[in-house]
DNA sequence: AGTTGTACCATTTGATGTATTGGTACATAT
DNA sequence: ATATGTACCAATACATCAAATGGTACAACT
């Protein structure tokens, strides 16, 4: 059902949610449906049950998946809707679009990652 | 007139810029005045003439300075008003802003990052 | 008893960026 | 001739972070 490729350059807990959100599109795995423990998907992958978790944890926050406490995961009663939403995208949209704002005030590239790098330690 | 601390933390071409723009709040630099040469100010504090010339280049863009072509360059006319915005505290304050807009939508440090990194880089 | 999601601790590997140095070259001033 | 600001290309040392692994532990469900 999934499979995992370990020489992608792609992590693997992205191949992860990648596969399970393809799962929920083709109809695979469909609303309220269980999805595998985490250790058990890390067992058949053979692969750390963290990643998994990480993958898991990621899902759940983008209301792909639900964790019900210790009845395992299930696939979110919206997840459809919800599985388009790409924070990643979006993330990239406003990025870019802030980092242009700074440019225009002059900013060096190098002005600005030091102050990235330095708001997101604090 | 200026000095440098080899062993500071502080990178030498901010300790420049801080010596000099302190020298135009203390009159000892006044508008129109000329600066030693990129190359006679390394020689002279034994620096490498591309860390005075990063200096010179980033106070000319603050207004602080003027490069005139190749007759040397000159403290600006407006510099005692240019001397007080810093585009480093500019930038901390949108960026800190933006991150917390990052957060605020669900995404975690790491993806913030890896959106930042790819946007800074392409 | 066994399994669940989750939370800590720590480490390794690889990539990336900063700060700085070094050398060379150009066109244009004095 | 000499000095000027500027623009290339390249390399070093140092720090930071992402990704993944490993192990242990907890409280709550079946």
């Amino acid at each position: 059902m999934i499979t995992i490729d370990l020489e992608s350059n792609e992590p693997l807990f992205n191949q992860l949610i990648s596969q399970i959100k393809q799962a929920i599109k083709s109809k695979e795995l469909r609303a309220g449906d269980a999805l595998p423990s985490i250790r058990k998907l890390a067992s058949e992958l053979d692969v750390n049950a963290k990643t998994v978790a990480k993958a898991y944890q990621l899902l759940e926050r983008d209301q792909v998946i639900q964790s019900k406490g210790y009845r395992g995961s299930f696939v979110h009663p919206d997840a459809l809707e919800n599985i388009d939403f790409d924070i990643n995208k979006w993330l990239e949209q406003q990025v870019s679009k802030d980092i242009a704002r700074y440019r225009e005030m002059g900013a060096t590239d190098s002005e600005i990652r030091i102050a990235f790098t330095h708001m997101m330690s604090s």
